[in-house]
DNA sequence: GATGAATGAGCTTTCATTCAT
DNA sequence: TATGAATGAAAGCTCATTCAT
C-alpha cells in the first residue's frame, strides 16, 4: 500500500513526463533541453533531477508508461470471448484510441535506438515484440477459426502497424474526422484484408 | 551542359549526403555531430562546409533527394496507359522498393517539423502533399472507372502510406523476405481494401 | 529594495564587465575571448553565460555602464548653479577624469558599429547624442550669457569631445602628468577657444 | 626605373589595399575576412597571397600607405617658408583633408597594439612619433618667434590631434559642412589656444 | 598569376549534470 | 525538497592559410 509521500512523487513524476513526451514530440529527444521541460512546469532544471536521474530517465519511463498502457489493453481484448474478428477490430480502435488521446506520448516512442542502448533499449523492443505478438495472435486466431483468409501473419501485422503507427503524422484533433471515426473507419477498410467476402 | 568541374562538385555533394543520410539514419538528425559524417567520407570537418554551408542545409538537400526521385516515379506511373489498379500496384512497388534501397535518405525524412523552419520546412511539406496527391488520383481514378469501390480517398490513402512507411522501420536486408516479395505481398493486401471482389 | 541575492549577482555582474573591458581595451572586442575574460577571473567559460547571454551583452553593458557613468554627472553639473565657464570647465574635467580612471571601460566605446546592429546600436547611438547635446547646452548657455564667444556650437563641441576621447589614446598612469593636470590644462586651453578675452 | 611590370603589381597591391581599408574601417580588422576584400575585388581568396602574404601584412601596408603621405605633406609644410601660424594652419588643414578624402585608410590606423606585435608595432609608433614632432615643431618654432604664447608643447599638441583625429568618427560627405568647411572652422578655433590676442 | 579545394586551429555557444545551501 | 550557481565536454561554425594544378 501506497503513503500519501508515495503517491504525491508518483503523481508529480507523472506530471514531468508528461511535459517531458509534449516537449519530445515537439522538438524531438536531443531537440528538448531540460530547461524545457522544467520551464513548462514551473521547475527548475535542478529539482528535476530530484525525480528523474537523467534525461534518458525520462524518455524511458515516457516509452514504459505507454507501452504498459498499450499492453494492458491488449490482454484484455485478447482475455475478452469475442470472435477474432471483433476481437481485431477492438485492438485497431484501442491502437487508434491511445495513438490519438496520448498523442504526445505516442510520437515519443520513434526509433528507440536512436536514444538508448543496452539495457533499456532491450527493455523497450522487449515490449514492442510482446505487443506486436498479440496483434499476431489475434490474426492466427482467425485464421484457425476460419474467419480470416490464410494470410501471411507477420505481413498483415506489419501493414497494420504501419497503418495505424501512421495516424500520428496526421492525426488533427480539430480536424473533420474525429479520432472515433478514424477507427471506425480504419478498422473497416484493413478488416478488408482479412475477412473472407 | 555542365562542366567537368561540376560534375564533380555535384558527385562530391552527393556522396556527402548519402554519408549524412546513413549517419542520420542510424543516430538521427540532432545525435549526430558534423564530424561524425566528415569522419565517414575520411574529410574534415571543414572541408564539409565547403559544400554545404551548414547542418540544416545537409538535412535539407537529403529531404530534397529523396523527394525528387520520388515524385519522378510516381509521374511516370501516372502518365503510363495502365488501368488504375496496376498502377496503384506499381506506385506500391515504387515507394517500397525506394524505401527498402535508399533506406537511409527515406528514413531521414522523419518529422521535418522537428528540424526545420520556415521556408524550408514549406518546401518540404509542399513536396510532401505533392506526392500524397498521386496516390489520391489514381486512388480517384479507379474508383470513376469502377475498379475501386467507392472508398474514402484520404483515409485509404492514409492508410497505404502508413504501411509503405513503416517498412523502414523493420525491412532487414538480410531478412527473411527480399524487398521484392515484400512489395507484391504489400500489393496484394493493400488492394484488398480497394478492388470490387 | 533589493535582496541579498540580487546584489550579490549585480556585484558578480559588474566584476565580469570589468574584467571583459580590460581585455577588450587591450585587444579588441573580436580578439578576445570568452576564454580569456573567464581566465582572469578563474571562472570557466561556461559560467560566464549564466551571467551574460552572450559576448554582444557583455560589450553592451559595458557601454551602458560608461554611459550611464558620463550622463548622470553630466545631469549633475548642468543642474549647478554655477556659469557656463565653471560648467565646461566641469565638465571636462570630468570626463577626463572618467576616462582615465576608467580607461579600459572607455576605450572599450571605440567604435559601436563595427560591433552592433539594430536595436543595441540604436540604444547606444542615443546615449551618445544625449552626452553630446548636454556639451552643446553648456555652450550654448554661455553664449546667450555672453560669457563665450559666438561660436559654431556644433564644430567646437566636436573639438572638444575630440581632444577629451584623445587623452585614452595616450594617458598613461605613470606618466609625468597626473590626470588631474591634465584635465586643468586641457581645460585651461580649451575655454580659450571660447571665452571673450 | 620601374618595368612596366612592376608598376602593374604595384597599381594592383594598392587597389587591394584600399579595398582592404575600405572594409576594415566598416568591419573592423578581426571582422574582417580575406574572403571580404577578395570579393570587392572580384578576386579569390587565394589570389591575394600572391601579393600579400598575410593579412597583417594587409594592414600593415595600409598604415605605411597613410603614414607616408601624412609624413610627406608635413615635411613639405615645416620646410615652406611661411610663418609658424600659418604652417600650423596648413597642418591642420592637410591632416583634415586627408582624414575626409582617406576616410577608410585613415579609420584603419587605430589601435595598432591591438593588431600588431613586434616589429611591425615598432615601426608604426615610430612614424606616429615622427608625425607627432612635426606638430612641435612647428609650435615650438611658433613660440620661439612669438607668434604662440608660452604653452605645454605637449599638450597643445594631444589637444590638437585629438580634436583632428576625431573627425573621422562624424565627418560625412554628405553632412552639411564640406571638408573644407571643417579645416577653415578647425584652424580657426584651434589656433586660438595659441596666438597671442 | 590565379584558383578551387582542403585543412585545422580556434571560437562562441549549449546543456546535462552536480552540489552546497 | 528545491534551487542557484558552476562546470566541462562537446557541438557548430569560421577563417587564415596552403598548395597542387
Amino acid at each position: 500500500m501506497s503513503s500519501i509521500k508515495e503517491r504525491k512523487i508518483r503523481k508529480k513524476k507523472e506530471e514531468i513526463l508528461r511535459a517531458a513526451a509534449a516537449i519530445f514530440a515537439k522538438k524531438g529527444y536531443h531537440g528538448t533541453t531540460m530547461e524545457d521541460v522544467a520551464a513548462k512546469l514551473l521547475m527548475t532544471k535542478g529539482s528535476m533531477y530530484y525525480y528523474f536521474k537523467n534525461k534518458d530517465e525520462l524518455l524511458y519511463h515516457c516509452h514504459k508508461m505507454i507501452m504498459d498502457l498499450s499492453i494492458t489493453k491488449m490482454k484484455e481484448i485478447i482475455a475478452s470471448s469475442k470472435s477474432a474478428t471483433e476481437k481485431l477490430e477492438n485492438a485497431i480502435k484501442a491502437h487508434i484510441t491511445l495513438a490519438t488521446s496520448e498523442k504526445s506520448m505516442f510520437m515519443v516512442m520513434h526509433k528507440p535506438s536512436q536514444h538508448f542502448t543496452d539495457d533499456y533499449l532491450q527493455d523497450i523492443l522487449q515490449d514492442r515484440t510482446t505487443y506486436a505478438q498479440y496483434f499476431d495472435e489475434i490474426i492466427l486466431e482467425g485464421i484457425l477459426k476460419k474467419e480470416f483468409n490464410h494470410v501471411d501473419v507477420k505481413m498483415v501485422r506489419m501493414i497494420l502497424l504501419g497503418a495505424l503507427n501512421w495516424t500520428q503524422e496526421w492525426y488533427d484533433p480539430n480536424g473533420e474526422k474525429s479520432a472515433e471515426e478514424i477507427s471506425e473507419t480504419f478498422a473497416n477498410y484493413l478488416l478488408k484484408m482479412l475477412v473472407k467476402q
